[in-house]
DNA sequence: GATTGTCGGATTGCCGACAATTTGACAATC
DNA sequence: GATTGTCAAATTGTCGGCAATCCGACAATC
């Protein structure tokens, strides 16, 4: 690591930052469920932090919509509930369209590279443990290349909240998907805003389909619950 | 105040949420202007809480744009240069647009009747402290009749963030403004879901035209600055 | 006189401790 | 035996204090 990264980190980086970005990847991860409960103490035990560090890292991902405090019962990973995950679909889509309309008029050949390269891999990929990560990443840069930072927060801020739906599949790949993915870049490729944007929330509501196809299937819709988990 | 609201309150309000509060409050109303340095300790005393609550609250406000901190320096209220001002109108107006195209289809009478109601109190008011703020709650009030409370939710982030705009004008009033509110209320009165988006969008980017006017009149473009206002 | 070194007050980063609340278990009462 | 009262352990809410850092002032050096 460069020196003056180190320096950047140690003059940016306090604790409370370093814990949010662990609890914010032990969600993304799974490692931690929706719905269940966080120990202040523990953690601060197992991270070596004190308590007030935990308290500030939560404030910050509460504001996120990440967890849930009750007042003198804890804090909770937030339970994304079937009408919350429309919205939430409902808001990507919005986004996506913006980011398709802004991008499509000054995207450079490099980029277009770029996204089809994202593309072909993801056309390789087997596997959610490999689809997953490459498809979240694609859509990320394509907002990124928009050059509107403000919406990139937005944006990540959205698929954040998305990780507490409990399939993955609100971002799976599928032929169906490749064959979205494809169409986007040809969109953009004209440099159309309004095609591209039309690309992209199809991509999103088609998604949101396939989620709702694939949650039919396999489970029944999650139901809000106050029970908490074992405390061991 | 009701028994119950008073159960709830004492339930579920923690110092920090009521700090977070006041601290919003002053950062709307101007009290606190953007660049201005916040004192942990004169919060904390000012308020009578000590400084982990302060800090507390400031981490979520920090998450929501609106301070920004600094380690061993400090929290500022944030400054929005003129690109990320842009970048909020351009995300605004993309919400706007999806209030109008969510609400349109289920609007009912009486809520059509709500909405008239504030555009001729907005018609009849003068001066931008009249203004303002009903401009501001006539907006909020559409984006929620969509029942998309995620929807909403985002669309007051974005509100709370452009607070920190210098002028108002942001949301200012003005007869073109009336117009576009008539044009807005009309569309959704036909139910159409494009044109009503389309309605929406439209009264944005005006906006942001008519700052960006006002802006160049007056005065010149904010700078950045690190210079930190006095102590006293 | 401009640069560099040093110091002290002011402020933030972090922590441990105490107070208040919750929660489940068990006893008491009808 | 169902309800109510009581208690203790676990957990959260809040606070004040110590250490580290910043920053401006002043002194020293060239």
């Amino acid at each position: 690591m460069e020196i003056f990264d180190r320096f950047q980190l140690l003059r940016s980086q306090t604790l409370p930052d370093l814990v949010e970005e662990e609890v914010l990847r032990m969600i993304k991860s799974g490692e931690l469920a929706a719905g269940s409960r966080l120990n202040e103490l523990e953690l601060s035990e197992r991270l070596k932090v004190s308590r007030s560090i935990v308290r500030e890292a939560m404030r910050s991902l509460e504001q996120a919509h990440l967890v849930r405090q009750e007042k003198n019962r804890g804090m909770f990973v937030r339970e994304v509930l079937p009408k919350e995950a429309e919205e939430l679909y409902q808001l990507r889509a919005g986004l996506d369209e913006m980011a398709g309309r802004l991008l499509a008029p000054h995207i450079t050949a490099a980029e277009l590279d770029e996204l089809e390269s994202f593309i072909r891999r993801l056309e390789g990929a087997n596997g959610i443990d490999e689809t997953f990560p490459l498809n979240i990443a694609f859509h990320d840069r394509l907002v990124e290349m928009t050059g509107n930072t403000t919406l990139l927060g937005f944006y990540r801020q959205i698929i954040n909240r998305m990780h507490l739906l409990r399939r993955r599949s609100f971002s799976a790949g599928g032929s169906a998907s490749h064959a979205e993915h494809r169409a986007i870049l040809a969109a953009l490729r004209t440099g159309d805003p309004i095609a591209s944007g039309e690309a992209m929330r199809a991509h999103v509501d088609h998604g949101f389909e396939r989620m709702r196809q694939s949650r039919a299937e396999i489970e029944t819709m999650p139901q809000p619950t106050r029970k908490t988990r074992g405390r061991g």
